[in-house]
DNA sequence: ATTATCTATAGATCTATAGATAATGC
DNA sequence: ATTATCTATAGATCTATAGATAATGC
């Protein structure tokens, strides 16, 4: 009777790939993209560097695997796509609140935009599209309030949504350095029942 | 007849002082301070790496020696501490107006402060200590408004003026990401104006 | 005598590769 | 036969120091 008792390539391969991952989420919170060295991700995942670099060939190639894994992620949480004008508001609210659940994940992507932010970063391209989509998500979830009469029609809402994307990231950006200090969702819904005010049909 | 060929001690110091400064304000504006190093910006300064060592003894040094000057020069443009009101939100917008002229500074220190979020960074400080700092600055001058009567006595100012950082902070990451993308005073404007009707007495 | 600046270099990283070893896959 | 992982190491940084050199300061 053969027991099986190690596990297959896939198993092995996939829970290497994650804690890696993982790991470089953590050194991403902890010293951003350029700070964080190989060793100590390896390290902190239970491998050694050329370890680490069987799964992902290149430092560079780990962050974009990164940033890939953190899309697919958020695709499902956000969903705008079938939120009708302030829907849209509750939904960046409870986004807002779970993310107050996971710090190290906020910390390690507002490092990273912060860093982007110079030319030659590798996360800039990621970035930089980051931004338009998710402002039009939102101008498009309020221009459904306005189809529904919720929202009036003459409202810049392009502006509107350019203002709560930069709203949601400098909260988060305060938050992140000092989370006693500052209520993120008691400010952002404070934020939102203005909006609410400004733009009601 | 002894001509004066060659600057004081004093005069080539300052000078040398000014000019790695300048050029560590570029390292950081294109890399952030992890991924500048000494070399690169001594060479910009037409300095050797000793060179520049000699004025700043580290490379911590010279980040702290950047940031005492950037509050020194900021400390007389913002005067928020004579501006009542509404007055403070156009001061604001003149600042921004302004920052639109100096990219590379808002790139330098919108760098600084994402990489200053891992816990570990030697920016840390100086970007914990700002925010408070400018969000009471708006608070007072949006009290001395409810002083004379301008704005409503039952705002929640405190909210207000954290909602303004965080949209100044926001919308200037959106804009040196892709300045052409995004016309920062437009919606800084815009959302002044929202705030205004919704504070005004 | 002091200051600005340089050459030379130590010592500690860091990313990535070459090639070996031991497991699973068929 | 392929895959996961390791040891050993190359080669390129990077920060910082020691000590020399040439100017200004008195």
């Amino acid at each position: 009777m053969s027991v099986q008792a190690g596990r297959s390539n896939t198993e092995r391969s996939e829970d290497a790939r994650a804690r890696v991952l993982a790991a470089a989420m953590r050194a991403l919170a902890a010293n951003g993209y350029q700070g964080s060295s190989l060793a100590s991700i390896a390290a902190d995942a239970g491998l050694t560097v050329p370890g680490l670099l069987h799964h992902f060939p290149s430092k560079n190639d780990l962050l974009v695997a990164l940033l890939e894994e953190r899309d697919r992620r958020e695709e499902g949480r956000n969903h705008l796509e079938d939120a009708r004008g302030f829907e849209a508001l509750d939904r960046l609210l409870a986004l807002a609140e779970r993310n107050k659940r996971t710090p190290e994940v906020v910390r390690a992507f507002t490092v990273l935009v912060g860093e982007s932010v110079g030319a030659e970063h590798p996360a800039r391209r990621w970035a930089q599209e980051r931004y338009p989509r998710f402002q039009s998500d939102i101008a498009d979830a309020l221009r459904r309030g306005v189809e529904d009469g919720q929202i009036r029609g003459d409202a810049d809402l392009d502006a509107v949504a350019a203002e709560i994307v930069a709203m949601l990231d400098g909260l988060q950006v305060q938050w992140v350095l000092n989370p006693s200090r500052i209520d993120m969702t008691y400010v952002l819904a404070h934020y939102f029942d203005g909006v609410k005010q400004l733009i009601s049909a």
